[in-house]
DNA sequence: AATTGTATCAACCGCAAATGG
DNA sequence: TCCATTTGCGGTTGATACAAT
Protein backbone atom coordinates (compact mmCIF):
# COMPACT_ATOMS: atom_id res chain seq x y z
CA UNK A 1 0.00 0.00 0.00
CA UNK A 2 1.76 3.09 -1.14
CA UNK A 3 1.36 6.33 0.29
CA UNK A 4 -2.20 8.61 0.26
CA UNK A 5 -1.73 11.26 -2.35
CA UNK A 6 -1.91 14.47 -1.56
CA UNK A 7 -5.49 15.33 -3.44
CA UNK A 8 -7.80 13.58 -5.75
CA UNK A 9 -5.68 13.61 -9.11
CA UNK A 10 -8.25 12.54 -11.33
CA UNK A 11 -10.55 15.70 -10.26
CA UNK A 12 -7.81 17.83 -10.39
CA UNK A 13 -6.17 19.92 -13.26
CA UNK A 14 -2.52 20.14 -14.44
CA UNK A 15 -0.85 21.82 -16.69
CA UNK A 16 -0.54 25.77 -16.87
CA UNK A 17 -2.52 28.26 -15.36
CA UNK A 18 -4.85 29.76 -17.38
CA UNK A 19 -5.44 34.11 -16.77
CA UNK A 20 -8.88 33.41 -15.33
CA UNK A 21 -7.51 30.63 -12.69
CA UNK A 22 -3.94 33.20 -11.75
CA UNK A 23 -7.15 36.23 -11.23
CA UNK A 24 -9.39 33.98 -9.10
CA UNK A 25 -6.40 32.34 -6.95
CA UNK A 26 -4.79 36.04 -6.28
CA UNK A 27 -7.82 37.95 -5.66
CA UNK A 28 -8.73 35.07 -3.04
CA UNK A 29 -5.53 35.55 -1.71
CA UNK A 30 -5.49 38.92 -1.34
CA UNK A 31 -9.01 39.10 0.20
CA UNK A 32 -8.62 36.66 2.62
CA UNK A 33 -5.50 34.57 3.19
CA UNK A 34 -4.30 31.31 2.42
CA UNK A 35 -6.00 30.13 5.87
CA UNK A 36 -3.24 28.41 6.09
CA UNK A 37 -4.20 25.43 5.00
CA UNK A 38 -3.12 25.36 1.27
CA UNK A 39 -5.01 21.58 0.91
CA UNK A 40 -8.29 23.52 1.46
CA UNK A 41 -7.89 26.51 -0.23
CA UNK A 42 -8.77 25.27 -4.22
CA UNK A 43 -12.08 24.47 -3.05
CA UNK A 44 -12.56 27.39 -1.05
CA UNK A 45 -11.34 29.13 -4.44
CA UNK A 46 -13.21 27.47 -6.60
CA UNK A 47 -10.31 25.90 -8.86
CA UNK A 48 -9.67 22.44 -9.96
CA UNK A 49 -6.34 21.95 -8.99
CA UNK A 50 -3.99 20.92 -6.12
CA UNK A 51 -3.58 22.44 -3.20
CA UNK A 52 0.52 22.12 -3.82
CA UNK A 53 -0.18 23.47 -7.38
CA UNK A 54 -1.47 26.78 -5.73
CA UNK A 55 0.68 26.81 -3.59
CA UNK A 56 3.28 26.92 -5.94
CA UNK A 57 1.61 29.36 -8.62
CA UNK A 58 1.04 31.82 -5.40
CA UNK A 59 4.80 31.38 -4.63
CA UNK A 60 6.29 31.69 -7.58
CA UNK A 61 4.32 34.22 -9.80
CA UNK A 62 1.24 35.11 -7.96
CA UNK A 63 2.61 36.95 -4.68
CA UNK A 64 3.80 40.34 -4.68
CA UNK A 65 6.82 41.60 -5.53
CA UNK A 66 8.27 38.70 -7.51
CA UNK A 67 10.85 39.61 -9.90
CA UNK A 68 11.03 38.40 -13.28
CA UNK A 69 13.85 38.21 -15.54
CA UNK A 70 17.60 38.93 -16.02
CA UNK A 71 19.64 37.95 -13.34
CA UNK A 72 22.10 40.85 -12.46
CA UNK A 73 25.76 40.12 -12.26
CA UNK A 74 25.58 40.89 -8.11
CA UNK A 75 23.16 38.17 -7.87
CA UNK A 76 25.40 35.75 -9.81
CA UNK A 77 27.76 36.26 -7.43
CA UNK A 78 25.54 35.98 -4.63
CA UNK A 79 24.33 32.80 -6.33
CA UNK A 80 27.43 30.69 -7.17
CA UNK A 81 28.88 32.10 -3.14
CA UNK A 82 25.85 30.45 -1.46
CA UNK A 83 26.47 27.75 -3.62
CA UNK A 84 30.04 27.07 -3.29
CA UNK A 85 28.95 27.17 0.54
CA UNK A 86 25.67 25.52 1.48
CA UNK A 87 25.09 23.66 -2.21
CA UNK A 88 22.16 23.57 -3.64
CA UNK A 89 19.80 25.00 -1.12
CA UNK A 90 17.57 26.79 -3.50
CA UNK A 91 15.09 28.33 -0.57
CA UNK A 92 18.16 29.21 1.26
CA UNK A 93 19.57 30.97 -1.36
CA UNK A 94 16.39 32.38 -2.80
CA UNK A 95 16.06 34.30 0.84
CA UNK A 96 19.28 36.56 0.26
CA UNK A 97 17.59 37.47 -2.78
CA UNK A 98 14.48 40.08 -2.81
CA UNK A 99 12.34 38.78 -5.19
CA UNK A 100 13.46 35.76 -6.23
CA UNK A 101 11.79 32.32 -6.30
CA UNK A 102 14.02 28.92 -5.37
CA UNK A 103 12.63 27.45 -8.48
CA UNK A 104 13.84 30.46 -10.69
CA UNK A 105 17.56 30.77 -9.46
CA UNK A 106 17.41 26.94 -9.21
CA UNK A 107 16.59 26.52 -13.30
CA UNK A 108 19.18 30.14 -13.52
CA UNK A 109 21.75 28.07 -12.02
CA UNK A 110 20.99 24.70 -14.39
CA UNK A 111 21.18 26.30 -17.32
CA UNK A 112 22.96 29.37 -17.38
CA UNK A 113 25.02 30.16 -14.54
CA UNK A 114 26.81 26.73 -14.00
CA UNK A 115 27.87 26.59 -17.39
CA UNK A 116 28.88 30.52 -17.48
CA UNK A 117 31.25 29.62 -14.57
CA UNK A 118 32.77 26.86 -15.96
CA UNK A 119 33.47 29.39 -19.34
CA UNK A 120 35.22 31.35 -17.09
CA UNK A 121 37.46 29.06 -15.63
CA UNK A 122 38.53 26.41 -18.51
CA UNK A 123 41.74 25.40 -16.31
CA UNK A 124 38.99 23.59 -14.42
CA UNK A 125 37.55 21.67 -17.89
CA UNK A 126 37.93 18.43 -16.82
CA UNK A 127 39.74 16.33 -19.80
CA UNK A 128 37.55 13.55 -21.19
CA UNK A 129 38.17 10.49 -19.66
CA UNK A 130 37.52 7.04 -20.81
CA UNK A 131 35.88 4.75 -18.76
CA UNK A 132 35.52 1.42 -18.76
CA UNK A 133 32.37 -0.06 -20.31
CA UNK A 134 32.10 -2.79 -17.67
CA UNK A 135 32.03 0.01 -15.17
CA UNK A 136 29.31 1.74 -16.48
CA UNK A 137 27.43 -1.46 -17.03
CA UNK A 138 28.12 -2.46 -13.18
CA UNK A 139 26.72 1.12 -11.68
CA UNK A 140 24.99 3.60 -13.98
CA UNK A 141 21.14 4.68 -13.60
CA UNK A 142 19.71 6.14 -16.58
CA UNK A 143 19.96 9.97 -17.38
CA UNK A 144 18.67 11.51 -20.11
CA UNK A 145 19.15 10.47 -23.84
CA UNK A 146 22.52 9.67 -24.51
CA UNK A 147 23.78 9.83 -21.77
CA UNK A 148 24.88 7.84 -18.32
CA UNK A 149 25.19 8.62 -14.71
CA UNK A 150 26.83 6.79 -12.21
CA UNK A 151 26.23 6.22 -8.82
CA UNK A 152 28.33 9.12 -7.84
CA UNK A 153 26.22 11.52 -10.57
CA UNK A 154 28.79 11.85 -12.76
CA UNK A 155 27.35 11.19 -16.35
CA UNK A 156 28.55 9.81 -18.97
CA UNK A 157 28.21 10.51 -23.25
CA UNK A 158 29.16 8.92 -26.38
CA UNK A 159 31.81 10.75 -27.72
CA UNK A 160 31.09 10.18 -31.23
CA UNK A 161 28.34 13.22 -31.69
CA UNK A 162 24.67 13.50 -31.56
CA UNK A 163 22.22 10.44 -31.92
CA UNK A 164 18.93 10.79 -31.40
CA UNK A 165 15.61 9.20 -32.48
CA UNK A 166 11.82 10.86 -32.04
CA UNK A 167 9.64 8.34 -33.02
CA UNK A 168 9.19 10.06 -36.71
CA UNK A 169 12.36 7.66 -37.27
CA UNK A 170 10.31 4.70 -37.14
CA UNK A 171 9.41 3.60 -39.90
CA UNK A 172 7.43 1.10 -41.89
CA UNK A 173 4.32 0.30 -39.64
CA UNK A 174 5.80 0.37 -36.55
CA UNK A 175 4.37 2.90 -33.89
CA UNK A 176 6.50 4.83 -30.90
CA UNK A 177 4.28 2.60 -29.37
CA UNK A 178 6.17 -0.70 -30.39
CA UNK A 179 9.51 1.56 -29.89
CA UNK A 180 8.42 1.87 -26.01
CA UNK A 181 7.50 -2.20 -25.81
CA UNK A 182 11.14 -2.51 -27.55
CA UNK A 183 12.93 -0.48 -24.70
CA UNK A 184 11.05 -1.19 -21.48
CA UNK A 185 10.64 -5.21 -22.18
CA UNK A 186 13.32 -6.37 -19.73
CA UNK A 187 13.72 -9.72 -19.95
CA UNK A 188 13.45 -10.21 -23.70
CA UNK A 189 13.84 -7.08 -24.74
CA UNK A 190 13.47 -7.53 -28.64
CA UNK A 191 9.49 -8.75 -29.39
CA UNK A 192 10.73 -11.13 -31.94
CA UNK A 193 7.13 -10.50 -33.93
CA UNK A 194 8.08 -6.98 -34.01
CA UNK A 195 10.41 -5.42 -36.35
CA UNK A 196 11.67 -1.92 -35.17
CA UNK A 197 14.02 0.17 -37.47
CA UNK A 198 16.09 2.84 -36.37
CA UNK A 199 17.88 5.47 -38.11
CA UNK A 200 21.71 6.56 -37.68
CA UNK A 201 21.24 10.28 -37.90
CA UNK A 202 25.32 10.45 -37.73
CA UNK A 203 25.22 8.45 -41.44
CA UNK A 204 21.60 8.03 -42.60
CA UNK A 205 21.72 4.32 -41.89
CA UNK A 206 18.91 1.93 -40.78
CA UNK A 207 19.45 -0.42 -38.50
CA UNK A 208 16.72 -3.36 -37.99
CA UNK A 209 15.90 -5.22 -34.83
CA UNK A 210 13.70 -8.10 -34.90
CA UNK A 211 10.85 -9.24 -36.87
CA UNK A 212 9.40 -12.39 -37.69
CA UNK A 213 10.54 -12.34 -41.30
CA UNK A 214 14.61 -12.21 -40.54
CA UNK A 215 16.43 -10.27 -43.20
CA UNK A 216 19.73 -11.32 -44.21
CA UNK A 217 22.60 -9.02 -42.30
CA UNK A 218 23.64 -6.52 -44.66
CA UNK A 219 25.86 -3.56 -44.13
CA UNK A 220 26.06 -0.21 -45.75
CA UNK A 221 28.24 -0.71 -48.68
CA UNK A 222 27.77 3.38 -50.26
CA UNK A 223 30.77 4.30 -52.26
CA UNK A 224 30.23 7.71 -50.75
CA UNK A 225 30.03 6.38 -47.46
CA UNK A 226 26.83 7.30 -47.04
CA UNK A 227 23.89 5.28 -46.48
CA UNK A 228 20.82 6.70 -47.02
CA UNK A 229 18.52 4.91 -45.35
CA UNK A 230 19.94 1.40 -46.21
CA UNK A 231 19.77 -1.39 -43.67
CA UNK A 232 22.70 -1.27 -42.60
CA UNK A 233 22.82 -3.60 -39.07
CA UNK A 234 20.36 -6.03 -38.38
CA UNK A 235 19.90 -7.86 -35.34
CA UNK A 236 18.21 -11.03 -35.77
CA UNK A 237 15.09 -12.37 -33.40
CA UNK A 238 16.44 -13.54 -30.31
CA UNK A 239 19.80 -12.32 -30.07
CA UNK A 240 20.18 -14.43 -33.86
CA UNK A 241 23.48 -11.87 -34.00
CA UNK A 242 23.69 -9.36 -30.91
CA UNK A 243 23.90 -9.72 -27.40
CA UNK A 244 22.29 -7.62 -24.93
CA UNK A 245 25.51 -6.54 -22.73
CA UNK A 246 23.77 -4.00 -20.76
CA UNK A 247 20.25 -3.09 -19.17
CA UNK A 248 17.95 -3.81 -16.66
CA UNK A 249 19.06 -6.88 -15.59
CA UNK A 250 22.84 -5.54 -14.84
CA UNK A 251 21.68 -2.70 -12.99
CA UNK A 252 20.66 -0.35 -15.37
CA UNK A 253 17.94 1.73 -15.82
CA UNK A 254 15.27 -0.68 -18.01
CA UNK A 255 15.35 1.96 -20.72
CA UNK A 256 18.53 1.96 -21.20
CA UNK A 257 21.51 -0.53 -22.63
CA UNK A 258 24.15 -1.67 -24.41
CA UNK A 259 24.12 -4.07 -27.66
CA UNK A 260 27.21 -5.75 -29.15
CA UNK A 261 26.72 -7.30 -31.87
CA UNK A 262 28.11 -10.72 -32.39
CA UNK A 263 29.75 -10.49 -36.11
CA UNK A 264 31.17 -7.26 -35.96
CA UNK A 265 32.43 -6.34 -32.22
CA UNK A 266 31.07 -3.11 -32.23
CA UNK A 267 28.65 -1.86 -29.43
CA UNK A 268 25.93 0.54 -29.21
CA UNK A 269 24.07 2.49 -26.89
CA UNK A 270 20.74 2.90 -26.43
CA UNK A 271 18.41 5.17 -24.10
CA UNK A 272 14.56 6.19 -24.25
CA UNK A 273 12.31 8.95 -22.08
CA UNK A 274 8.78 8.33 -22.93
CA UNK A 275 8.12 8.48 -26.83
CA UNK A 276 11.80 9.10 -27.59
CA UNK A 277 15.23 9.05 -27.11
CA UNK A 278 18.95 7.99 -28.04
CA UNK A 279 20.17 5.18 -29.67
CA UNK A 280 24.53 6.03 -30.25
CA UNK A 281 24.89 4.53 -33.81
CA UNK A 282 27.57 1.39 -33.86
CA UNK A 283 31.11 2.28 -32.94
CA UNK A 284 33.74 0.04 -32.65
CA UNK A 285 34.80 -1.47 -29.18
CA UNK A 286 38.25 -0.91 -27.73
CA UNK A 287 39.30 -2.69 -25.27
CA UNK A 288 36.28 -2.57 -23.65
CA UNK A 289 36.65 1.29 -23.37
CA UNK A 290 33.81 3.36 -24.92
CA UNK A 291 32.36 5.79 -22.91
CA UNK A 292 33.51 9.54 -22.01
CA UNK A 293 32.63 11.12 -18.76
CA UNK A 294 30.87 14.26 -19.61
CA UNK A 295 33.52 17.43 -19.29
CA UNK A 296 29.89 19.84 -18.37
CA UNK A 297 29.02 17.63 -15.53
CA UNK A 298 29.88 18.98 -12.19
CA UNK A 299 29.95 17.36 -8.81
CA UNK A 300 29.33 19.83 -5.89
CA UNK A 301 32.85 19.37 -4.99
CA UNK A 302 34.18 20.63 -7.89
CA UNK A 303 31.48 23.13 -8.47
CA UNK A 304 32.72 24.45 -5.09
CA UNK A 305 36.70 24.62 -5.87
CA UNK A 306 35.56 26.62 -9.77
CA UNK A 307 33.98 29.03 -7.73
CA UNK A 308 36.82 29.30 -5.00
CA UNK A 309 39.04 29.64 -7.69
CA UNK A 310 36.94 31.99 -9.55
CA UNK A 311 37.72 36.06 -8.95
CA UNK A 312 34.35 36.92 -9.46
CA UNK A 313 33.03 35.71 -6.44
CA UNK A 314 35.73 35.21 -3.99
CA UNK A 315 34.45 38.98 -2.04
CA UNK A 316 30.69 36.91 -1.74
CA UNK A 317 31.91 34.20 0.07
CA UNK A 318 30.32 33.37 3.19
CA UNK A 319 30.57 30.52 5.82
CA UNK A 320 27.90 28.23 7.29
CA UNK A 321 27.46 29.94 10.63
CA UNK A 322 27.27 33.50 8.67
CA UNK A 323 25.01 32.07 6.33
CA UNK A 324 22.66 30.36 8.73
CA UNK A 325 22.33 33.61 10.62
CA UNK A 326 21.01 35.97 8.10
CA UNK A 327 18.49 33.50 6.91
CA UNK A 328 14.93 34.16 7.49
CA UNK A 329 12.73 31.25 7.75
CA UNK A 330 8.98 31.71 6.61
C1' DA B 1 10.39 26.51 -45.66
C1' DA B 2 10.96 22.38 -43.27
C1' DT B 3 13.28 19.69 -40.17
C1' DT B 4 16.12 18.77 -36.34
C1' DG B 5 18.60 19.98 -32.23
C1' DT B 6 19.01 22.65 -28.02
C1' DA B 7 17.72 25.73 -24.28
C1' DT B 8 14.44 27.39 -21.20
C1' DC B 9 11.40 27.31 -17.47
C1' DA B 10 6.74 26.29 -15.50
C1' DA B 11 4.94 22.66 -13.28
C1' DC B 12 4.93 18.15 -11.30
C1' DC B 13 6.56 14.49 -8.21
C1' DG B 14 8.16 12.17 -4.20
C1' DC B 15 10.25 12.59 0.01
C1' DA B 16 11.36 14.53 4.49
C1' DA B 17 10.39 17.86 7.92
C1' DA B 18 7.12 20.29 10.49
C1' DT B 19 2.85 20.62 12.74
C1' DG B 20 -0.90 19.66 15.63
C1' DG B 21 -4.35 16.73 17.79
C1' DT C 1 5.00 9.88 22.23
C1' DC C 2 2.54 8.60 18.30
C1' DC C 3 0.41 9.29 14.10
C1' DA C 4 -1.99 11.60 10.38
C1' DT C 5 -1.82 15.50 7.74
C1' DT C 6 0.25 19.48 5.66
C1' DT C 7 4.08 22.08 4.07
C1' DG C 8 8.40 22.86 1.94
C1' DC C 9 12.06 21.41 -0.76
C1' DG C 10 14.97 19.82 -4.51
C1' DG C 11 15.14 16.91 -8.54
C1' DT C 12 13.06 16.05 -12.79
C1' DT C 13 9.99 16.34 -16.71
C1' DG C 14 7.96 17.95 -20.78
C1' DA C 15 5.96 21.66 -23.64
C1' DT C 16 7.45 25.33 -26.08
C1' DA C 17 10.48 28.71 -28.08
C1' DC C 18 14.41 29.50 -30.46
C1' DA C 19 18.58 28.35 -33.23
C1' DA C 20 20.94 25.80 -36.58
C1' DT C 21 21.06 23.15 -40.63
Amino acid sequence: MGRAPCCDKANVKKGPWSPEEDAKLKDYIEQHGTGGNWIALPQKVGLKRCGKSCRLRWLNYLRPNIKHGQFSEAEDKIICSLFASIGSRWSIIASQLPGRTDNDIKNYWNTKLKKKMMAMNPSLQRKPQQITLLSILQSSAYSSPSSFRDSNNISYYHPHGSFSYSSNLLSGNNTSASANSFFQAQESFIDPTQKCQFKDSSNNSMFLFGGEATATATSCSSSDGSCNNQISHVIEPEFGDASFVGGANNNIHPYSGVLEDNNTQKLMMFSNAGGSGSVSGWTDKQNGLLWEQNPLDYGLDEIKQLISTNNSCNNFLFDDKKTQERVTYF
